[in-house]
RNA sequence: GGGCCUGUAGCUCAGUUGGUUAGAGCACUUCUCUGAUAAGGAAGGGGUCACUAGUUCGACUCUAGUCAGGCCCA
């Protein structure tokens, strides 16, 4: 006896008590113990930040990460899944500065570094419990038992050793990088940051100078600029190499500047003269006098000369920027390998040092005054005015900010270019545009990776410098810590190993580098890091390297995808993942970004508790958004999902347990050799489904592994379970009915496990009562089935598609006549001039016949009385070889007569002229029937269709009673009898008719409606019901 | 400004080497079926396949450009 099924299921209720039964039972362990010494498939489960709750975004990875996984262990694979967390970084830190309520470097090292570094220690696994919870009940196994954190001291020792490998490897370097820097903070501000603060408008100074030639002392070059504090670290000149610059005669002296600015500097053409006029690219390396003394020095490095640079433009200024590398990312870059160094003579509060003697201690946007000053002095200022542009600013204390040189430490990216391009070719990405696209376009144009930040809750790099002679040591581990310095610290990060010191052999003494590593970095590290590799877990590591499969959604294309790929490439010339899926954004309903404060979405709790979890997931998998395509997600589709998906698939599985528990059968294998067509059909049906989703999955496109499931609940519920419903209940053929059970039950038991990865929950409840008690305890421990292309039937398959086609037509053809389908009809017309459509359609008599209540199928073969012909080119045929006589061809075979074609399907050749003759068989046409005005039939391809509409006396009796027993069955249903219970039937009415027609056909009624009795009388529970053109009152009691 | 993706019915989206009636679901109207169903079926309305140009006998499909949206980068 299978435990009885409750038609109106709440799903959110089911899901909780499957996870309870997954909790009580640790399936989830036992699905990976169970494969124990099988392969392995190798997954990473990317690191989220904690200080955030889960919502959609994370639902869309987060499920693909369940799927693929249970998938491949019914394939017999162990699948490990460590969940893990991603700890350190600005994300926490400002959280914690909000809690403390103190901001900027300043103000934190005032508080403390190791205070704050263990406050912030202590917030960032704040909301472990709820991710727990909600990954848990979105039906996601993974492991949070024995999860990774970055700030464990294995996991950051580990990050140690990478930073060595790079090291020795010569892939790290010190550098520059120029970063908006503010001032009043003394404290870089990353990209967010800066979006933070927003840009806003303000008014510089802008001034034209004139820098002197050196070969020819009249002549000046002109270049223009927001920040005249800049104009002492001034190395070069920079020309954009197809724009066009004149030399200009004024007065005694020559200018040179671009010919579309001249208008900026020039009231009227007669105020000049031009000399020449040379595009850029002409005019490199022409030397010119530095403006200021402090740093002409380097005129011996190549400094004050002209450069050519793509950044350049006409639309303001002189069309010749000025450049200081050590304030501007274009200076910075268009000055790299020319020998020019980087300078930047201000201190961490922006104010001159030294090397500008005459402003040294003056903050630099100050000493923008006295520069003008002097500068005007000396003549060598064209134009000073005011200029009014949008300016970033600090978002905490709203300073304008600067930007500057940092020493910061890189990867030499360009060194590994090549292999990471090359390794990327052995990646499969779903989808396999990203390959190419954004992430092999970003791999091409890869630039250096600065991995330091001038942060504190970090891993601190692992790098000691010689305060005195500048010797660099980089440390790999702890013990090798211990060995130069004889401390062994418990922790790794920076308020434990800043004081750890040692003596250079200098004399001097080695003190670690102030920065720790971009967080990036850190999870890029997860394979080797989340083991201790290499300092456990050495053969465990090499197993599991690189994964089998990751995913996450598009924006981790830069992300951990990259530096996953990066340090692979790197470490051991390999790609770190084989698979991937990309996922795309989930937006709100209103196409825009969801966000807690515009309350454009669900909490999604809620959505869960509503409509249950298995929706929601199946929702998400459906669309494109398993295919980095964005989504707009709306309650509205996860209902639908629910209405037709889900609960159309729990009233399959209810109906069977409901029947096979009354009539006792309880299958243990589906059918030996099935006789009923319909059960062949729908077993054939089961492989080709297998089958497809054996495929899809296995190519990681879940969209497509998941239409071919929908589609076939529908085939299982609209056709099979329609079509053999009576043979469920009917006695008469037990042999029948048996097998009905086993095909139903083999299918909906190989179902649930086809379904099993996508629907873990509704497929684990099914077949928990399905199961035999041989079998395992729950889905996700049985094997994947494996399709056995063998029982296919496509013959049949096909059969069925054209039966099904007719009777959709036979349908449409009730309907044209307004007769309903309970009223039974003499005959139902199949026409078609295929022999083999014929013998199909006859073989399927019974089915038609059933399904559109008609007491004959007539076929016939002559179907000239009822359709025109119309004759179309078939394109695919005739267009490859014809071409450019296509048109005059369509033109000839469109006015083909009825006879010519009628000829031609009857196997003749026609020739035609199209200026040759060509010579056409039936296959150069496609036939189109059109139904003869005024007759009521209906044509799809071959196919025609009619319906003899005549009405005798027995069969409007039999319509009659047939309403009788519709209302009858209404009745029962609202009374909620038991599909069993027997009843007594009362009617009462004036018309004869009606009392003929129950006369008549009463043994059918009583059979149908489980009546013991049928009586004139009114009695019961009463209710009028339309029957044939009059009505007849009815009552029922239930029969004891 | 650059790279990638997207643009098809009121809404959400399919559309597989280019082939002539562009599909589905939801929603709407009318009718209908049901002894599992919250369902199912039939008919109907609703489309310049974002736009422009090109390649081709033929373009939703290929190419180029434009416009709009998104993500990432600058």
């Amino acid at each position: 006896m299978y435990t009885p099924v409750d038609p109106k299921q709440n799903f959110p209720k089911l899901e909780e008590e499957v996870l309870a039964f997954w909790e009580a039972n640790d399936t989830f362990k036992r699905s990976i113990a169970i494969r124990e010494g099988s392969d392995e498939y190798v997954f990473y489960d990317g690191p989220p930040f904690a200080t955030g709750l889960p919502h959609f975004g994370h639902f869309v990875p987060g499920t693909i990460k369940d799927i693929i996984p249970r998938y491949q262990t019914m394939r017999g694979k162990k699948v490990e899944r460590r969940f893990g967390w991603d700890c350190h970084g600005l994300p926490v830190e400002y959280e914690m500065e909000k809690e403390l309520g103190i901001s900027g470097k300043r103000e934190i090292e005032s508080f403390g570094i190791a205070k704050f570094n263990e406050s912030c220690r202590s917030i960032v696994l704040r909301y472990v419990k709820e991710w727990r919870k909600i990954v848990t009940r979105m039906g996601r196994w993974v492991d949070f038992d024995n999860d990774y954190k970055t700030m464990d001291p294995d996991y950051m020792e580990s990050i140690w050793w990478v930073v060595k490998q790079l090291w020795e490897k010569g892939l790290l370097y010190e550098g520059f990088y120029i970063l908006p820097y503010c001032p009043r903070c003394s404290t870089v501000l990353s990209n967010h940051e800066l979006n933070l603060g927003g840009y806003q408008d303000v008014h510089d100074p802008a001034i034209t100078v004139k820098f002197r030639l050196l070969d020819e002392p009249d002549t000046y070059i002109l270049a223009w600029t927001t920040t005249p504090w800049t104009l002492p670290s001034n190395l070069a000149l920079a020309l954009g190499p197809e724009i066009v610059y004149v030399k200009v005669k004024d007065g005694p002296e020559n200018y040179i500047l671009a010919k579309d600015r001249l208008s900026a500097y020039y009231k009227s053409e007669k105020e000049y003269q031009i000399l020449w006029e040379k595009k850029g690219k002409e005019l490199v390396g022409i030397q010119y006098e530095p403006l200021f003394p402090y740093f002409a020095h380097l005129k011996d490095k190549k400094a004050f000369r002209t450069l050519m640079g793509d950044f350049v433009s006409t639309e303001d200024g002189t069309g010749i920027v000025h450049i200081a590398p050590g304030f501007g990312e274009d200076d910075y870059r268009i000055l790299q390998g020319t020998g020019v160094p980087v300078i930047c003579p201000i201190d961490e509060e922006c104010k001159f040092t030294e090397e500008v003697k005459d402003y040294k201690g003056s903050f630099v946007k100050d000493a923008d005054k006295a520069i003008i000053k002097r500068l005007k002095e000396e003549r060598k200022v064209v134009k000073h005015e005011q200029y009014l542009h949008a300016y970033p600013h600090c978002w905490r204390c709203k300073s304008p900010l600067i930007y500057r040189a940092i020493s910061s430490w890189f990867v030499n990216i360009s060194k590994i270019k090549d292999r990471m391009i090359a390794t990327n070719q052995e990646i499969y990405w779903m989808p396999e545009h990203i390959k190419d696209g954004r992430f092999g376009k970003w791999l091409e144009g890869a630039r250096e990776w600065a991995i330091s930040r001038n942060r504190y809750w970090g891993n601190p790099i692992p790098i000691w410098k010689c305060d005195t002679c500048g010797d660099l040591e980089c440390i790999g581990s702890r013990e090798e810590l211990k060995s130069r310095s004889g401390v062994y610290p418990k922790d790794l990060h920076k308020h434990f190993v800043d004081d750890i010191t040692w003596k250079c052999f200098c004399g001097g003494t080695k003190r670690r580098i102030p920065e720790v590593l971009d967080c990036w970095f850190e999870s890029g590290a997860m394979p080797y890091a989340q083991n201790h590799y290499p300092f456990e877990n050495k053969e465990h590591f090499e197993k599991h390297f690189p994964a089998d499969f990751i995913c996450e959604s598009l924006d981790q294309t830069r992300g951990w995808f990259y530096t996953l790929h990066v340090l692979a490439t790197a470490l051991f010339d390999k790609p770190a993942f084989l698979h991937n899926i990309t996922s795309g954004l989930v937006l709100a309903s209103d196409g825009k970004k969801m966000s807690k404060s515009a309350r454009n979405y669900t909490d999604p709790v809620d959505v869960i508790n509503t409509y249950g979890a298995e929706a929601l997931r199946l929702f998400l998998m459906r669309s494109a958004v398993v295919r980095a395509e964005e989504i707009r997600y709306n309650d509205e589709g996860v209902k639908e999902t629910l209405k037709t998906v889900i609960i159309p698939l729990w009233n399959a599985y209810s109906f069977y347990v409901t029947y096979a528990n009354i009539d006792q059968i309880f299958p243990t294998s589906g059918p030996e050799e099935p006789s009923n067509p319909l059960d062949q059909w729908i077993l054939s049906e089961l492989e080709r489904l297998i089958d497809e989703v054996t495929r899809e999955m296995d190519r990681y496109d879940l969209m497509r592994a998941i239409e071919p499931l929908v589609d076939f609940i529908d085939l299982l519920n609209n056709w099979y379970i329609r079509r053999s419903r009576r043979r469920f209940w009917r006695s008469e053929n037990d042999y029948d009915k048996r097998q009905a059970y086993e095909t139903l039950y083999w299918v909906l038991l190989t179902f649930s496990k086809v379904a099993a990865p996508i629907l873990p929950f509704i497929t684990e409840a099914i077949y928990r009562n399905l199961r035999s008690p041989e079998m395992p305890e729950s889905v996700h421990l049985t094997d994947y089935p494996v399709a056995q292309l063998e029982k296919r039937n496509l013959a049949l398959e096909q059969k069925m598609k054209f039966v099904r086609r007719a009777v959709t037509m036979g349908r449409a053809l009730r309907s044209m006549h307004g007769i309903k389908v309970r009223q039974p009809l003499k005959a139902l017309h199949l026409v078609t001039k295929d022999p083999e459509e014929r013998r199909i359609l006859r073989e399927m008599e019974d089915i038609i016949r059933e399904e559109l209540n008609v007491k004959e199928v007539v076929f016939r073969e002559n179907e000239e009385d009822l359709v025109e012909y119309k004759a179309k080119p078939n394109y695919r045929v005739l267009g490859k070889a014809l071409g450019k006589d296509m048109r005059r061809a369509a033109e000839k075979i469109e006015a083909l007569t009825f006879k010519e074609i009628q000829s031609l399907l009857e196997g003749s050749t026609l020739v035609i002229d199209i200026g040759r003759d060509l010579e056409i068989t039936k296959d150069s046409i496609e036939v189109r029937r059109i139904e003869k005005e005024n007759l009521k039939v209906l044509n799809e391809g071959s196919l025609t269709v009619a319906l003899d509409p005549e009405l005798t006396e027995d069969l409007k009796a039999e319509g009659i009673v047939r309403d009788i027993v519709r209302a009858v069955q209404t009745l029962r249903k609202d009374m909620d009898l038991e599909v069993t219970d027997r009843i007594e039937l009362f009617l009462h009415t004036q018309d004869p008719d009606v009392q003929d027609a129950v006369e008549e056909f009463q043994e059918y009624l009583m059979n149908e409606t489980l009546a013991v009795s049928v009586r004139w009388n009114k009695k019961g529970t009463l209710r009028t019901a339309p029957c044939g053109d009059s009505t007849c009152a009815i009552g029922l009691v239930k029969a004891s």
